[in-house]
RNA sequence: GAAAGUAGUCGGAUAAUCGCGCUUGAAAAAGUGAGGAAAGUCCGUGCAUCCAAGGACAUAUCUCCGGAGAAACUCCGGACGGCGUGAGCCGGUGGAAAGUGCCACAGAAAUGAAAAGCGAACACUACACAAGUUUUGCAAGACUGCCGAUGGAAGUAAUUCACAGGCGAUGGUGCAACGGUGAGGUAAGAGCAUCACCAGCGAUAUCGAGAGAUAUCGGCUAGGUAAACCCAGAUAGGAUGCAAGAUAGAUCUGAAGGCUAUAAAGGUUGUCCACCAACUUCUAAGUUAUCGCUUGAGAUUAUGAGUAAUCAUAAUACUAGACAGAUGAUUAUCUAGAAACAGAACACGGCUUAUGAGCUACUUUCAUUA
RNA sequence: CGGGAUGUGGCGCAGCUUGGUAGCGCACCUCGCUUGGGACGAGGGGGUCGCACGUUCAAAUCGUGUCAUCCCGA
């Protein structure tokens, strides 16, 4: 799990997230940014593989446990967020199976559309 | 040496760097952190709340015997049946001489077996006869087949008879035809108070705790299907599942109408009796925490009892407990050049299914050599 | 965590209760009709009933296990 200040939790969080409508993809990635406000120190980031996806758990956990990885090595770099709330990264069926170095690489990429 | 069977084991390891949950601690830090199936949810329980604490019927589940177990579509040992050359494996395995139903097609007949048909009159088709169709009647005396002993008829006789009589063998149908195969026997035949072997039924004796096994005798035979209804016996308070539920805090508001009669409607198990509760309109609020939560019908080791499942006693250690939800990422080396199936969410006992590369023990069959 | 349903030609569905013949519509192929096409008419092909085992003389249908898909409740 990443740091506690790091984490989007409720329910109410992620529907907020999904209502913006502010979404980019990118090799099985789906990445939702949320509002922007001042006096933001840290994103709050949530990781999303539903059972639709694949049916096994190991399957969801091993692509989940990747894009937090990908994300927590990112944020070490001090990456520039630019204010943003919240992002939510949706994992879907074309990820399964890929390599850390693919996922970090898309990862990568969807961040730079952040403005 | 090859091919099998059974039981068990293993379920990646080491190092470096960057990280996560929980516990202890003031902090630094230390300790600890998924499985053999955690899975499927197919059974059975604990635990929790609510209803009932009264009765009847229905309903559901189970079904060889003995033992184990909290219980189980559970396990162990045995019996019987089936499969396999064998080691072994598989089996929801009570009752069809209580009753009902079903057994397609074929066949005379599918279960009170047997009608393998026959005769006559009238009508129709037809010129008529022959022949056919249809209708009606008949009940073991008749018909097809086998036989011609006995009796009868014909004939000198051999012999013949759609004569009486005897028989249910043979043929055909079908999964199945009121025991099977062979011999004797007979006119031909037949379980035929004839025989041998076998199946089945009943009785008796012996062995066994029992399922059952073995032997002898008897009469001389009763189709299949209960994973069709059913019968018999046994068992079962019901509903809801940890998002159960408990505690604390906040909230849970306030107002008006209705609450007499009839009918209808809700809940408690499917029904009945019986019992319990209540509605409508306007309006207000709603991102909580802790416990439950892991010390247990537990685990490991040793000893004893038992064929075994399992049980008893003693010692040892405490070994995940989250809540957007922890075990990860990268690199290198190695087993084996690329490690399968797969992720705890209250817990436990089973069952079922998925699973890479090997290893160990015992057993069987075949081949080769001595 | 709990509950329910479905699986049958290429597609959508009957048949299962009460076991013996797998059928319907659309689509497909051939022929006819037409100057040609469509529509229409006639004929034809194609499925072992998700999979496995069992009960039975006989299983899409009955029983058990298993796989997949869909839906509902908290």
């Amino acid at each position: 799990m990443l740091p506690e200040n790091y984490r989007l939790k409720n329910k109410y969080a992620f529907s907020a997230t999904y209502k913006i409508q502010n979404s980019f993809y990118k090799n099985g990635i789906i990445m939702f940014v949320g509002k922007k406000s001042e006096n933001i120190i840290s994103p709050k980031i949530g990781f999303v593989v539903s059972k639709k996806t694949h049916k096994r758990a190991v399957k969801r956990n091993r692509l989940k446990r990747l894009m937090r990885e990908s994300v927590r090595l990112i944020i070490k770099d001090n990456f520039d967020f630019k204010n943003t709330q919240s992002i939510i990264f949706v994992g879907k069926s074309q990820a399964l199976g890929k390599s850390f170095d693919e996922i970090n690489n898309s990862i990568k990429l969807l961040l730079k559309e952040i403005n």
